[in-house]
DNA sequence: TTAAAGGTATGAAATTTTTCGTACGAAAAA
DNA sequence: TTTTTCGTACGAAAAATTTCATACCTTTAA
């Protein structure tokens, strides 16, 4: 039953992924609705699986449900920011050997990256070593 | 069997990125060699399992190999800013809906960004915006 | 009160990914 | 030549992920 190590927080799947975004995006929801909010994103799925991986996600702490009413209210156990950033982490990792700026460099050699956003990015450097401009 | 629709590329799996991110580093290599790194820098693994692994990922088209000589020497199949380009555009959408800056602004805020790294990415956005700075 | 609708729980099948054991051939060392 | 070493091929087990069928309970409508 080897399933989490305490040291590795959660990894959501790629399917796991898809139901927090309905979670992250609509809030707290019946499986019922996330189902359908797949089959209308996504692509066709069973509830019962929808219904099953739920569950096993609220096992393995991915989601927190509300069991008063007989319609389980699932909500995900993780803020949005939290999870995105530590798959990012990883990502980062695995890829660029840890390097930020080495995977800015394929992003924004990635033609679609748009002038506007440039700015949006450089704007947000800005911010950020003015806010701690303290030392080395 | 299916394997592969050609309108979707092959996706490495995260064991296929370990094998592939040696070959990217060091060149045409021989299983043993790419075991041994494995074993070095990453985890135990048996011999035979990164061969298979390695076989079906030449099967999938992940990797070439010459068969002239007993040792095969595999390589990877495509280069490795194309196939992590594939991946990090994958990435974005999967988890920013497709904007690289609100990817960036998740990576900067995640704490561990060096202050060495912030400029770095700043001289390449530079050099991005001086040679492109025709118009809006 | 019965039938229908809609919910959860659960076991298991189907896939995919990962790992390893065994067989066997070629080359190198004894 | 014989043995040992080092390689590939291959089947299949093990694990992890994903999907679905079935059972059964609760609520609502006939």
């Amino acid at each position: 039953m080897k399933r989490q190590n305490s040291h590795t927080p959660a990894e959501p799947t790629r399917s796991e992924l898809e139901i927090l975004q309905v979670l992250w995006k609509n809030g707290p929801s019946t499986v019922r609705f996330v189902n359908d909010q797949l089959n209308e994103q996504k692509r066709a799925v069973q509830y019962t699986s929808t219904l099953k991986l739920m569950q096993i996600m609220f096992e393995k702490g991915l989601l927190k449900r509300d069991e008063s009413s007989m319609k389980h209210i699932y909500s995900a156990a993780t803020e949005e920011q939290k999870t995105k950033g530590l798959l990012l982490d990883r990502f980062v990792d695995a890829l660029y050997n840890g390097s930020a700026s080495s995977l800015m460099m394929q992003l924004l050699g990635n033609k679609k990256t748009s002038k506007k956003e440039l700015e949006e990015i450089r704007e947000l450097l800005n911010r950020l070593e003015s806010g701690n401009d303290k030392q080395s």
